[in-house]
DNA sequence: GCGGAGATGGACC
DNA sequence: CTAACGGGTCCATCTCCGC
């Protein structure tokens, strides 16, 4: 392979996942308003819109709005909850089907994934074009599911490309065609800028890809960092070397709503349970044991803060996760007399492998 | 100066 | 009338502290 052979990546974004698995295994919601939602429990309608179809797209219903707001653009939707395993399961058989077109896949969601087939494409674009078609229809043969694919010569490229067209689109943007393709884009359209870097980036007079890729790179770095602000640069001139490759997770962590918001450590100690119980499982699922135990916590007004706490050595014990997270519960609300949880959650992190322990030899 | 630990904030789906 | 508001993960940065 030559050394400097343009990358054929290729992002499959799979349409309104959610939303287009239940009507999937359900017909009768086809050409209706769908809205899959995440309820929290406190009230018949609170929660948030996890996925919605474009029949509900077209009331102005999206991913994000709270419920009780996607009910008054909608009155006549179907609202279903989320069956977050059997999207899980969906997902797992599209993942393998994937798998099986790349050279190296990278899952960067329950619902997107990167497929590196340079090599397989010998670099040939067209080739990367056949077989983002040929996924696509093995997808809906298996599946029947749709989805988008961008093909690229990166990832920032490919998933810019994917959101062209939509839904059951395919969209090629090759080396030659990156400038003019982002000239067509707004800052807000780069993979990793959000409203605040928008925001700041206005404040200094920068508000076009074109701008921002011109950009003096000290100031960059003096708004946003030694590495971000540069990289931000990179980004508008389309510039991504980040590899395809799969990542292990590095943190497991499980957050819910309370019934009612409480400022007693003791309520959270008891509601942690539950959660412990399921991260405990997950670690020794996955075969992972954990040093850094944190609680996550979510006021009445929406504010998040987290506190973590090191062991010593290493484990997969929920008994310890119970443990740790009463003791950050009890310091937090000392130390914290007015905050009042709305939400809260534990995490799990500081992964490594469980291994037996080292022979005597290796220590002397 | 470097590393780990811990806190915080931004971002994305 | 307005505001309404999930759960999960990653990453960079900053500060502090011991070495």
């Amino acid at each position: 392979m030559p050394i400097s052979m343009n990358r054929v990546i290729l992002h499959v974004d799979l349409d309104y996942f959610y939303a287009q698995t239940e009507e999937l295994r359900k017909p009768e919601l086809r050409g209706k308003p769908v809205i899959v939602c995440m309820f929290s429990g406190r009230t018949e309608s609170s929660g948030a819109v996890a996925a919605a179809n474009y029949k509900a797209r077209e009331l102005g219903v999206h991913a994000g709005m709270p419920i009780a707001f996607a009910k008054k653009k909608a009155p006549n939707g179907v609202f279903l909850a989320a069956d977050r395993e059997h999207y899980n399961e969906v997902s797992s058989r599209v993942m393998d089907i994937l798998r099986e077109y790349s050279d190296k896949f990278e899952q960067v969601s329950v619902d997107e994934a990167f497929v590196d087939a340079t090599e397989r494409c010998r670099g040939s674009y067209i080739e990367g074009s056949k077989l983002a078609g040929e996924i696509k229809k093995r997808v809906l043969e298996e599946e029947k599911l749709t989805c988008s694919i961008g093909v690229g010569p990166n990832k920032l490229i490919a998933k810019m490309a994917s959101g062209v067209k939509k839904p059951d689109g395919m969209t090629l943007v090759t080396p030659g065609e990156v400038k003019a393709f982002l000239r067509s884009k707004r800052i807000s359209d780069l993979h990793g800028i959000g409203d605040k870097t928008v925001e700041a980036l206005a404040q200094k007079g920068i508000k076009t890809i074109s701008e921002l890729a011109s950009a003096d790179i000290a100031q960059l770095q003096e708004m946003f960092g030694e590495n971000r602000g540069p990289s931000l640069r990179e980004k508008a001139l389309g510039i991504d070397e980040s590899p395809v490759e799969e990542r292990e997770k590095q943190q497991y962590s499980r957050i819910v709503t309370l019934k009612e918001d409480t400022s007693e450590p003791k309520k959270l100690i008891s509601e942690s349970e539950k959660l412990a119980d399921e991260l405990a499982a997950k670690s020794i699922e996955k075969k992972v044991m954990f040093k850094t135990i944190s609680i996550l916590l979510i006021s009445d007004k929406l504010e998040s803060v987290a506190r973590s706490r090191t062991i010593e050595v290493p484990t997969q014990s929920k008994s310890e996760i119970i443990k740790v997270a009463s003791e950050l519960f009890k310091e937090f609300f000392e130390q914290n007399l007015k905050f009042v949880a709305r939400r809260f959650g534990l995490r799990i992190s500081n992964f490594s492998e469980p291994k037996k322990q080292k022979s005597i030899l290796e220590f002397s």
